[in-house]
DNA sequence: TTTATTAATCGTAATATTGCAATAAACTAA
DNA sequence: TTAGTTTATTGCAATATTACGATTAATAAA
């Protein structure tokens, strides 16, 4: 129990929850962000932007990471993070598929 | 601890972070999809199709409902669910913003 | 009324997430 | 080497999430 249950699901809900979940953190979202605009290359420069201790981002930019969603190269004893565009690409299509669903039928009993 | 410092955050990232939470999980993004799939009115249905506990589908539907995203109407004995369009329509909008920001910047340092 | 049917709620166990202090690791510069 | 800088890791406390059995609430049908 406390586990979610993958295995009920097919490949494509499990894809689209775990980039979901990726999103659903405030930092993670102002990560993203903020490595979009500076274009790539922010390091310990996240801990000032972002009001979290040093660990917390660690943890984030962890996450983001191993999701593939950014990559980092170590700069002498800074790190430097970018964004990985295939695998953003990725998780674009992977969304715009999802909330771009329609329902052709007319019917609607709930309005 | 433990809490997200949601007000350090801007309300563009806070409801990013909010509706993203709600695709996190691959029951939910099921269940939107069978709403979508079957236009609305589905109910004990999502029991059926999903295979988790009434109970948990319901604290689920309880998830999407209290966000916005679904609607629920009494229809004697069941409920029927269908897709609020407008805040659908939000949520696209907010995703679709978010993923497709652009770098105009060249200069690339991890590659 | 009694009996089903359907969905919500309560209570609880298991697990995951968030955040940070303390520390370690890795590199640079003196 | 030593001291400073930057990031990762460890360990832990607080809280949130997931899942479901048991129960309740509400309606329908007998």
């Amino acid at each position: 129990m406390g586990t979610t249950k993958t295995e009920i699901f097919d490949k494509n809900q499990n894809q689209i929850a775990l980039i979901a979940k990726a999103f659903a953190h405030p930092a993670r979202v102002a990560i993203l962000q903020q490595i979009f605009k500076a274009n790539a290359c922010i390091c310990g420069d996240l801990v000032d932007e972002i009001g979290l201790a040093q660990p917390t981002i660690s943890q984030h930019l962890k996450e983001l990471k191993n999701l593939g969603l950014i990559q980092g190269t170590i700069e002498g004893t800074s790190v430097c993070y970018c964004i990985n565009k295939e695998v953003w690409q990725d998780a674009k299509q992977l969304f715009n598929a999802f909330l771009n669903q329609e329902n052709t039928d007319e019917k609607q009993c709930c309005s």
